[in-house]
DNA sequence: ATCGTTATGTTATATTGTAACACGATATCA
DNA sequence: TGATATCGTGTTACAATATAACATAACGAT
């Protein structure tokens, strides 16, 4: 989460298998705690998804999937692991993209606040703590029972804004 | 907007007629000024949209446009007349739902801020400004320039909550 | 009238996602 | 230990959403 500005999460040179490798733990965890399993489909589609910090389209997991096997997977598989995995909040559905990302942090609630490059792609997943007076406001003067949480805010990273970009 | 919450937008028994006439005062003006021509399809598409403060989704709008006409028509008219609609920021995409609804205030910014009821479909707009705030310290933080800022908070609307729906 | 521009028609196809039913693996428990 | 229940996956077919590419028509300015 971008709650700490010190090191930002995803800039270019950070140290990306540890990001795999705590997403994976994570997973396991959420997994045993939930009773469910995690199984090889469902973890290499999570490997997938973590191979970076940008959505993934879910034919393009399936490419994923299909590399160095005999037998291409067909969609309903895919599908069914981004389910479980979405069910579980390991995961989230970036909806003006179609594509599916890894979610900094299961254990916690699963709202969906993001910041996405609209030039590299980079999606870097936001606190949604700061936004919750406002919602909250509006719950209240609007009557509705917000269940839901969904954010996306587009524009240029600072990478691609420094090396020029637009 | 839901900024006068005395008189809320799309209460089950408003007078929708005027919402229809003022969205097409507003955009006949609106291509007026921007030197835009509000033709029969595009004026057509966005009187189907505004047949209901719920999104409609592009074939839904294919068979609306179809109704009485000998011929169909083929979904690229469509998806023009919607590219022109929401370029002018007359409508706004519903990405959780691929579908399309009336912008509230099409003079003004074109944030996309939107409380959407998951048992009646019901989508109102609601006013952006109590976001800002949080919006803007998130892009100094972080470096991005946000140039489109896109919510979906889902849930009941008041109406499905006291009809029990959940 | 002619030409350039903008809007629409038409055909085909891409992309994303599901329904429905069959098969297989694993767990449980009598 | 074998019946059976449950869960996960395979397979086929298809639905729903969206776009590419090229042809034609309508319109506006000269």
């Amino acid at each position: 989460m971008l709650s700490n500005m010190d090191s930002p999460v995803a800039h270019p040179d950070h140290d990306h298998q540890a990001c795999i490798d705590a997403a994976l733990g994570a997973a396991r965890e959420l997994c045993k705690e939930k009773q469910q399993k995690l199984t090889k489909t469902r973890e290499k589609v999570l490997r997938l998804i973590w191979d970076s910090h940008r959505p993934v389209g879910a034919y393009t997991i399936m490419d994923g999937l299909a590399e160095g096997e005999q037998k291409r997977i067909a969609p309903p598989t895919v599908y069914r692991a981004l389910d479980f995995l979405l069910e579980l909040g390991l995961i989230h559905r970036i909806n003006s993209l179609n594509a599916y990302i890894g979610c900094q942090d299961p254990s916690h609630e699963h709202h969906c606040y993001f910041l996405i490059c609209t030039s590299c792609n980079l999606a870097i997943e936001v606190d949604p703590e700061s936004f919750q007076a406002p919602v909250g406001k509006l719950q209240e003067r609007s009557g509705f029972d917000i269940r839901q949480q969904n954010m996306e805010l587009s524009g240029l990273c600072q990478h691609c804004r420094e090396a020029g970009s637009d």
